[in-house]
DNA sequence: ACTGTCGTGGGTAACGTTGCCCAAATGTTT
DNA sequence: AAACATTTGGGCAACGTTACCCACGACAGT
């Protein structure tokens, strides 16, 4: 039996008045501010409870706080974004900020129309998941609101970051690979069309940690990298490429585990085994890469770890909005599994 | 060059100075509401675009409106939602909502406090995912905010409704596996703890329609359903139960495809291999049941027509409060691929 | 008894936007 | 020419909350 009837929403003032104090008392109690005796605690708690009164975001909000943060995440599709949004929420579960999520921004443009509407909504921090702005963009909007940066391998006096060590997670990989035997370990990269952030974004790293790590193995000459993007259609043709190679590589490194999947359907096609063929690896260590039918090598980096501690600093920063920016970075590791072997006998 | 200061919000009161109207004005030309010349139009748009104004949405969500619509997911991690999810945005990308996500709500009261704290932001409407919360409460909540529920098998009159036909999608599973010949056609199905509204969740009405199927089929003594989760470890531990039955199943339904995921890594740990010794299929023709390495049959539902349909019907109840509620459901259609075949010779 | 200090509690004015009303100017019908 | 409708624009009061002040009594130290 719901009632039919609009009811005029429960104000602070009904709970004032039930609660016979003044509205700047239950104002008060609300944000346990000080100069609040127990006796009127109880009384205001009280009230709340019979009245069943929430509090306005909207009203809030207009004063200052709206005790909401906003995390954009590029593609909700790739399965790494959940692990690290999971770290996100997990570790403000018992605060009072609410999560919410702006999905889908292919582009800049798209992340700047999200940006503004997360401002627009004057939430009191955002995360910010592998953004494609410019660097001063960037810098703009961490002036007007606490911001907290995953992926990008910045540095800003005004915004924290979060970021997986990309050049020792590609280096994990081509050592893992070289130590196997293979000698012509290919990459698969992906290529932004916007040139303004290029060298921080952690794909280009990613890039330049396979470079390095081949010039450190004296490889330099093998090196071959295929720009294409990080989904399964970009491995796909990112592998049908490598493979039509007069001399075909003996590994494909995928710069992410999406792209991995991609690779291994094109292998699969051209009627090739892994890794008796050809050996693959990918990033993000994807609940995808460990299921046994896949099987998929993969750098982890800890997505739950580098959501939780981008929202930690995100709270730090909301705290104190002068305090000194910091920058994280976290060791990735190696998971070893079933599409990397030694290269062919030839 | 970012200014250091942190200037001043602009707002309406600005725009109005700077164009030589009045704010009531400003805010007509913004919602394009009536009473407005075209020369004041331009001269208001003229000053939007030189200050760069922006409407905030604290202070129109105090008077009404916020622009933003609620989406609650179930569990991002499940592929299937990042699907319903794009059919939603992308409905409404050129609409001036913003869609926000709720993520992470398990369990009754985990989601009773993210559509609280959706209402608390005053969003113009929402839009649930497969909820688990009671009738009654739903209805409760679709009282105070324009509301779509998608997955469940309810009808009211206050909201409006988008599902899959599950009775028609188990259906074509077992139709599919009997006529490869099966007659040992096992289910594993998810099952709530809580029993308020228990016949109307998906996986209820799934395992549903598989009993209907089987007998139908005169294989009523054949149905053996376990009850688990709609998650890998769910899938994982069913079919571990089934395998382990005197006479085993010669096909396994899982009720979701990440439950099925779960059931082939079990199933080749017991070193049986599919589809030869058993065959397996799943729900919801996620991205990964395509991949060619697992090449899962799965019953595809739609969910980015889901996803549209909501958004669709959202955005018209939003204008039209009053109007008739109406049901959607879509049939599903069968994708058949590796993981199913003609049961073992015996 | 006189000044401070502390612990309580309340009054009030914003915050930025929009819905409702009214006023003036313009156009249209008798 | 008078009466009436329509268009165009503005004034004002909310919406619900909180930051900033001030007032009152109790109590301590001179």
């Amino acid at each position: 039996m719901t009632r039919p009837v609009q009811q005029r929403r429960v104000t602070i003032v009904d709970v004032a008045r039930h609660a016979q104090v003044s509205t700047t008392a239950v104002s008060k109690v609300l944000r346990n501010a000080y100069g609040t005796s127990p006796a009127m605690r109880d009384k205001v708690h009280q009230a709340i409870a019979d009245l069943g009164y929430r509090p306005s975001a909207a009203a809030r909000g207009l004063r200052g706080q709206t005790y909401t943060l906003g995390v954009m995440v590029p593609d909700i599709a790739n399965p790494f974004f959940p692990e690290v949004l999971n770290g996100v929420t997990n570790r403000l579960n018992d605060s009072d900020y609410q999560v919410l999520l702006a999905p889908g921004c292919a582009g800049e443009k798209a992340e700047a129309k999200t940006i503004d509407s997360m401002i627009d909504r004057s939430m009191d921090g955002i995360i910010l998941i592998a953004p494609v702005s410019p660097r001063a963009h960037l810098e703009h909007v961490a002036g007007i609101v606490p911001t907290v940066i995953v992926g990008r391998h910045a540095r800003s006096t005004i915004f924290d970051t979060v970021a997986d060590d990309d050049i020792a997670g590609a280096a994990l990989v081509v050592d893992h690979l070289v130590s196997l035997g293979h000698r012509r370990i290919a990459h698969i990269e992906h290529l932004e069309t916007e040139p303004s952030c290029i060298e921080e974004m952690p794909n280009m790293v990613r890039a330049e940690g396979y470079r390095l790590a081949m010039r450190r193995h004296g490889l330099e000459d093998q090196i071959d990298i295929v720009s294409t993007t990080y989904t399964q259609a970009g491995g796909y043709t990112g592998a049908r490429e490598l493979l039509d190679r007069p001399r075909r590589p003996t590994a494909i490194f995928a710069g992410a585990d999406i792209a991995a999947m991609g690779a291994l359907e094109a292998i699969s096609q051209a009627g090739l085994s892994v890794p008796d063929d050809i050996s693959v690896a990918g990033y993000d260590n994807t609940t995808f890469a460990a299921f046994s039918q896949v099987s998929l090598t993969s750098v982890d980096q800890a997505g739950w770890q580098i959501g939780a501690d981008a929202a930690r600093l995100l709270v730090e920063r909301i705290a104190h909005r002068e305090r000194r920016s910091s920058q994280i970075k976290l060791s990735p590791t190696l998971v070893v599994r079933g599409t990397t072997g030694p290269p062919p006998a030839r």
